[in-house]
DNA sequence: AGGCGTTTTGCAAGCGCTTACATTGAATCC
DNA sequence: GGATTCAATGTAAGCGCTTGCAAAACGCCT
């Protein structure tokens, strides 16, 4: 025997009232009397009364829930950003609905139709370029939408996020400010990842600058992962000259390399320095602590919340917001031998 | 000029059937006829027509949604373990509504109430003991629901998890047999977290047996964190007799503990053993790579999709599944000195 | 050509909620 | 005391979709 919820009506008949009168008990409260309020509230509880979903979604063409698609949920780069997103929107009684692309555009393409088909009201992702066919699709259907991680100056479209060029381009200076003149880049693969090619675009730069006297001496794409970055750190060390430093892509990428140079009996960074990017928990229990850029992701996590709800509210409310990095200096970064 | 999504009624119209066969088209499609489904098909993709929401969860009482309420998203302890279970519901077109509660029973009844009455058909829940009210009100709605983490004869409920009291009495029984005789734990917050509970019983239960001849010298609750587990390694290891072994309630707290044993000078293992427990990236990048409990992660996150959805889509027929941990050796654990 | 069984399609009744508008009744003002 | 306001409540029209039922169309046989 099936018990079916409770509706409106039932409550209604329940407090002898009508059926909006509930509805406004639950909506807006003030513009009900005190006395049916209470009246009205005994017979929810009594009942155990909860909205049902569908026909509020129906009637006010809103969800109260949010899209998200991240690249990963597998690593922890985007752990503590959705985490503190998540927070500011269960004040409002907003939700996520989570999917994941695995850095995948076309995969990416199906989640963003899959969560908006499944009534989100405002849609988070990652990075700022997609293939045209998502871009068409987002605007045709005039989602609000906010980017992390990134920061354009793009007045079309939303960021939370910072300059990926320049914080790219910060840790190659820095690098080269440590007197490093053969340099390697693994970066993760940019095909459809603007962070990761911006962030090699900002260290190209830098190394490129004639007047820095630095070399490239390879740069090598790779997926994220520690075994493909230890595969990569046999490629780049095998090179002539022999670089001193690498600069990886992000922590996990640099993680690995550390742990393969090591496991080849290279000493870092005594024979090679290697810096991260993200500063995920991971780079202060590697050995050597990683050298990496800090990305201030619980303050984007907020932010994005913040921005993104008030362009729901109000489309043409929300604004982007650009935030900085640092460089977190611990020991995997040195000057190189002689 | 807002353009209003187009509805059923306007493919319709467009494609020259009724409203009906639109509906079947996308439903029941060997139910129309090749022809008709063609031209409509035609008219669905000039118009851009998206199925609405809540029309279609009003109508059918599904939203093809699962809620999922995680302790925490800020550490890689149930990221992989997530992935894997949207991956195989991502096939099914069933999207993950997450909410995360920090350990809390009560924000994790407060979360549970927001994925309901956001309309999800089934829930994900992580651990198995929650308090009255929360278990009451799952109870009363009839929500489909799993537990993962854990795993108990509990024919009421459907599980598919590991036996923590086991796995924590294995990794204590390893410590005893490499000759540890006193042995301190620090362990997570037990009340309101039956896997923490669970695992510290385990291991309470290997020291306390006259049989093996160990001594339990302190058992040090704390939150999940590098840095409490810091504090927890300074009190435990002032206790006296002083610990020649720690195990520790998870890899955060384990990597904690090393961390600042380190850091005041002592060797591990050589001064002192620590093991940890769930396995994360985290484990094996720590100097020296952590000895600590595989969880099925992946594995955990498949099965707990396939069983849940079973038990959507047909009440009574998911069912609970026992998985099987192991310990995994590395360096933190040896024998102690003398 | 008529009859039969089998698709294929249309009709129309909801699903549960919100909200513009209408109605009621009480309070306020001349 | 009657006109005027205004707050509190009710009425009813959707919101967009699914689905049981009935009608229509079709293929095939006699």
């Amino acid at each position: 025997m099936i018990a079916k919820p409770p509706t409106l009506d039932d409550v209604a008949l329940a407090a002898g009232v009508s059926a909006a009168t509930i509805s406004r008990c639950i909506n807006s409260p003030e513009r009900v009397a005190e006395s049916t309020r209470l009246r009205v509230q005994a017979a929810i509880d009594k009942l155990g009364y909860t909205p049902n979903f569908g026909g509020r979604a129906l009637a006010t063409r809103r969800t109260n829930i949010i899209g998200v698609v991240i690249p990963s949920m597998a690593n922890a780069i985007f752990a503590g950003g959705i985490q503190a997103f998540q927070e500011v929107l269960a004040r409002d009684k907003v939700t996520l609905l989570i999917g994941s692309s695995n850095y995948d555009p076309d995969y990416e393409f199906e989640q963003i139709q899959t969560l908006l088909s499944h009534g989100a009201d405002g849609l988070l992702l990652v990075g700022s370029k997609r293939p045209e066919r998502t871009e068409q699709f987002l605007t045709s259907r005039r989602i609000p939408t906010l980017n992390v991680w990134c920061f354009r100056p793009d007045p079309g479209q939303l960021f939370v996020g910072f300059d990926n060029v320049r914080a790219g381009a910060d840790m190659a200076q820095l690098v080269v400010d440590y007197g490093h003149r053969a340099v390697a880049i693994v970066s993760g693969i940019c095909d459809g990842n603007d962070r990761a090619a911006d962030r090699l675009d900002g260290m190209r730069a830098v190394l490129d600058a004639p007047t820095n006297g630095a070399q490239m001496v390879i740069v090598h794409q790779t997926k994220y992962s520690f075994e493909h970055a230890a595969r990569a750190f046999d490629t780049v060390i095998a090179q002539s000259p022999r670089p001193t430093a690498i600069l990886a892509g992000n922590d996990v990428l640099a993680a690995g390399l550390i742990q393969r140079a090591k496991e080849l009996g290279f000493s870092v960074p005594g024979d090679v320095s290697i810096t991260g990017f993200d500063d995920i928990a991971l780079a202060q229990f590697i050995e050597p602590g990683l050298t990496t850029v800090r990305v201030p992701q619980v303050q984007m996590g907020q932010r994005a919340a913040e921005e993104l709800l008030a362009e729901i509210r109000e489309p043409g409310t929300g604004r982007s917001v650009e935030l900085l990095t640092h460089i977190v200096k611990r020991g995997s970064l040195a000057p190189p031998k002689a």
